[in-house]
DNA sequence: GTGGTCTAGACCACA
DNA sequence: GTGGTCTAGACCACC
């Protein structure tokens, strides 16, 4: 699996690969027990800073997609749920406010912005990472 | 008008404030002409820093919402096309990226998004609140 | 690149700042993809408050000029036209109402206010500062 | 004559006021001892705060265009220079590099710039205040 | 190290 | 009364 991360982005390269290595486990990419790369090959890799792969890693373990065997390495976890129902909506609804905020504020309507985020999800989701 | 924020959240004050009036502009709660608090009124209301108000009326300044006549306050600006098509887009596209993300590492599939979405959308644009 | 204000001059600080990036860029000075100094650095250089060195950049962001990587910095940012031919038409004008008013206080001809917008035309934008 | 002006302007009002006397008795419409409405008056019609219009009658009898009577009103003075010509220089300096630092931030070429220069400033002046 | 947000408070211009 | 600019300094997230 190729890792990339887009510098410009607003999104936090600590998120951007937290997010590839969930999204790989949701399209069964990645796999129970499967490893990822080490903190510092990766590091290489991106040309980035450890302790941003670090803290990307740590925040996966901190919501169980990732287990640590210490001397080993990171390694896929069986997948459960640490967030309630009630708390994965917060969450998700706290960006879905964002986004009607940015919609109003640039003066599209509710369906464009609904035939966007389909046409952006199918385009990100449907094709599988490398 | 009430203005309303939330002090624990993730959302900054100021983007708050201006989304709040961004929205009572969509919704026509709003109308061209109107006045929005002075600056320092706001303030007091909500019991915040003058010079947040002063940033959020100033960002809504910048993408057209509103117009500042010196000595006299602030008011709803007749609305206009500010930012190309082009830009419009870069910036939605910017925050449905995140809402991807987010999705993703919430673990939600497409569909739940999208119609958490659509129900948000109507929640917030359709039904004037109080 | 020397980066220069003028304390006690009618133009903000500001403004001073984003002017010279602008004009930097205008002329080649700055190329996309560098980096301007940090807000903090630049701060101490010009010896004043880091905020304004901050609303200079932020302002640069809101019209395209620079992007901002979040804990690395800002960077000049690829050329692109955020604004509508109509929004930049009323900026200009809006400009050129000022100059028509301060020409016509301080009893100058538009011949010779024409002559003089040519002259300096030319001597800020085509012959790069020291 | 006619008084005008235009509440949304970046001009402050008291400047509108000072520059249209100003332009009159550059076009001749007003001439040596012609009188100028009283401030109550004046402030009457355009329906602003009188202050304002006190304002902008006494920078006229500073730059030596009005002379006040007291107990009659205000009049045209006999025209001469109060600033010398390298200050009118440097005030209508001041402006152009605002123009100028502005046409670079919305990416105006100079020759673009001047033509909608010279455009305005016959649209301007040219018509006679009714 | 970087920037982002917010507060407190000063001084100034404009109505 | 209104907003605009600037300073000083705190706390936080991210690299």
């Amino acid at each position: 699996m190729r890792y990339r991360i887009v510098a410009g982005s607003n999104v936090p390269i600590f998120r951007q690969i937290a997010d590839q290595i969930g999204r790989a486990v949701a399209t069964g990419d990645l796999k129970i027990g499967d490893s990822v790369p080490s903190v510092r090959q990766l590091a290489r890799d991106l040309v980035i800073n450890p302790n941003t792969v670090a803290k990307a890693y740590s925040d996966l373990v901190a919501s169980g997609v990732l287990e640590n065997q210490p001397g080993r390495g990171y390694f896929i976890n069986k997948r459960r749920q640490v967030f309630t129902k009630t708390e994965r909506l917060r969450r998700l609804d706290e960006t879905i406010d964002l986004l009607i905020s940015q919609s109003v504020a640039l003066d599209f309507s509710a369906s464009e912005v609904l035939d966007r985020v389909k046409e952006l999800f199918t385009q990100k989701l449907s094709v599988a990472p490398e």
